[in-house]
RNA sequence: CGGGACGUAGCGCAGCCCGGUAGCGCACCUGAAUGGGGUUCAGGGGGUCGCGGGUUCAAAUCCCGCCGUCCCGACCA
């Protein structure tokens, strides 16, 4: 039976562990707002890289930057039922301006759809106008009742594309890229491997017709929203009255797509690859990839070694690597801190790749290189330390993605499992379970009752046994939906 | 918003029960030695004890109120 193997999970305290290494790793700090966040600079050079990356998928995409303003007209939330039911609860509202009460109150946006779509209402007069492929990176508000760390804070930075396109067809095709995309970052970049697939109707985006999603495994085994792509049909078009005229000569409403992903990226980083020595960063998202620990015995040595040091450093910058871009090097020749303390603090910032460089080392050629996946040292030799470092870069980047992936794979669970063993194993560990569902809301409200479990999404192939569920999970009635079963974020 | 814990130096904490000159470890600064996995010694700087009120000769300590943080519920990218 697919259940009975020995599913595994990090410390109990999960949370105190998370805190622990955002904290320590120097990733971000409370602000003086209550659930607001700042990012320092290690957590910010992480992100920098993630945004740079992902502003380079989205224009290989034909889509364009752009900006819309932070303040919104209470009235637009209101033109979209299901939107403004789905985000009222959690606005943040401007009530005076200038020393004076507003006439209208102005919400400081949750997500920009209503003004997004009021202007691209103002812009679309024919089917040559369409599609628009806009993307905007924005800080947004939602006044969440508990915040964590990257993970839910009150602001939160992110990257909203929101598009407009003739055709369902068109629109539809533009969704599922964009959740291709997403998928594309986070397991090429980010080594962290996602199941996606559709929201259920109860899940999905307060205003769009279907919601697709990017779910990953955290270490505590809980599922991870890591980015949303919708389709959000004609709902925002009729509410704005976003109409075009076709080549035939009629009038339509466009039809829209909206997706996003935000810092919570960083926070699944931390959670998928930390350990208890602090971080472990993918080398295509180390702001530095390759530290090196200039190390002497006596104070003669100092000077070559440190001159050495930096040697390597030049000839490793000159390395032509096979990814765009060149190597990311420090020199850390710092006085006064012992090698082993040095080593430490590479570790917690999860740098992937040291170099030690002693003088015994010079003297034979040599350096050694460690590995902060997995701890491995070797010797390499300095005429072609280059090519090793990149080897193991590349090295580092694949395995790290393959070890993520076995181990989502060991905690998940599919087909054959009964609702007793479903409580049994989301009491303990936890795990992503596909199991069949059979439509009712209420099995799904008496699961999460029960278990804190959910579907997060009715996942694609890559996900699916062989063998489709075919009973539902909850009252052994008819399937008709495979969905993953999980505890979230 | 309900239940629990907590708030004292940059970080982690002791002191509070039983009121009486604000302490420890790490970090930081100076000097010297040290340096292949968290150096050692000596000297030094830094705190309106979360905020406000009350009791008292005297409050970090006792009482009341507020604010904030974390954990557990409801909400969520």
């Amino acid at each position: 039976m697919a259940d009975d193997k020995k599913l595994t999970t990090r410390a109990a305290d999960f949370s105190a562990w998370y805190n622990e290494v955002v904290l320590k790793g120097e990733l971000a700090d409370y602000s003086p707002v209550r659930g607001c966040m700042v990012i320092r600079p290690r957590g910010y050079g992480i992100w920098e890289r993630m945004q740079h990356q992902l502003d380079t998928m989205f224009k290989d995409t034909g889509h364009e930057n752009a900006y819309f303003p932070m303040l919104i007209p209470e009235s637009f939330l209101h033109k979209e039922a299901e939107h403004v039911e789905g985000f009222a609860p959690e606005l943040a509202v401007v009530t005076h301006g200038g020393g004076k009460k507003l006439e209208e109150p102005l919400v400081i946006r949750p997500t920009s759809e209503t003004i997004i779509y009021a202007m691209y209402a103002k812009w679309v007069q024919s089917y040559r106008d369409l599609p628009i492929l806009i993307n905007q990176w924005a800080n947004v508000v939602r006044w969440e009742m508990r915040t964590r760390l990257f993970l839910r804070t009150l602001e939160f930075l992110w990257q909203e594309g929101h598009t407009a396109h003739a055709t369902h067809d068109e629109a539809e095709e533009e969704t599922r890229k964009m959740l291709g995309v997403y998928r594309d970052f986070m397991e090429g970049w980010m080594a962290m491997p996602v199941v996606t697939g559709i929201k259920t109707e109860s899940e999905k985006f307060a205003g769009a017709l279907r919601t697709y999603s990017c779910e990953g495994m955290m270490q505590d085994n809980k599922a991870l929203q890591a980015g949303t792509s919708h389709n959000l049909g004609q709902n925002f078009s009729k509410a704005f009255e976003l109409k075009f005229q076709t080549e035939a000569g009629g009038i339509e409403h466009a039809w829209n797509t909206s997706w996003g992903v935000s810092t919570r990226l960083i926070g699944g980083l931390v959670m998928t690859h930390g350990d208890d020595k602090g971080l472990r960063t993918p080398p295509l998202l180390a702001p530095i990839e390759i530290v090196i620990v200039p190390i002497w015995r006596a104070e003669e040595d100092k000077g070559r070694v440190k001159a050495a040091a930096h040697m390597v450093k030049e000839s490793l910058l000159a390395w032509e690597r096979r990814v765009p871009g060149r190597l990311r090097v420090h020199v850390d020749d710092r006085d006064g801190i012992k090698p082993g303390a040095k080593y430490y603090e590479w570790e917690l910032r999860g740098i992937p790749l040291r170099m030690e460089l002693g003088p015994r080392d010079i003297d034979s050629n040599q350096a050694v290189l460690v590995r902060r996946d997995t701890g491995e040292k070797r010797s390499v030799s300095l005429s072609s330390v280059g090519e090793e470092a990149a080897d193991l870069l590349h090295l580092i980047q694949e395995s790290m993605l393959i070890d993520a992936r076995e181990r989502r794979e060991q905690n998940s669970i599919r087909g054959g499992i009964t609702y007793d063993r479903f409580r049994e194993v989301m009491a303990g560990t936890g795990a992503f379970v596909y199991a069949g569902w059979c439509g009712d809301e209420k099995c799904a409200a008496a699961i999460k009752e029960e278990t804190k479990a959910t579907i997060r999404v009715l996942p694609d192939e890559e996900f699916r046994s062989a063998e489709p569920p075919k009973t539902c999970l909850k009252c052994g009635g008819a399937s008709i939906a495979e969905a993953l079963w999980a505890k979230a974020y």
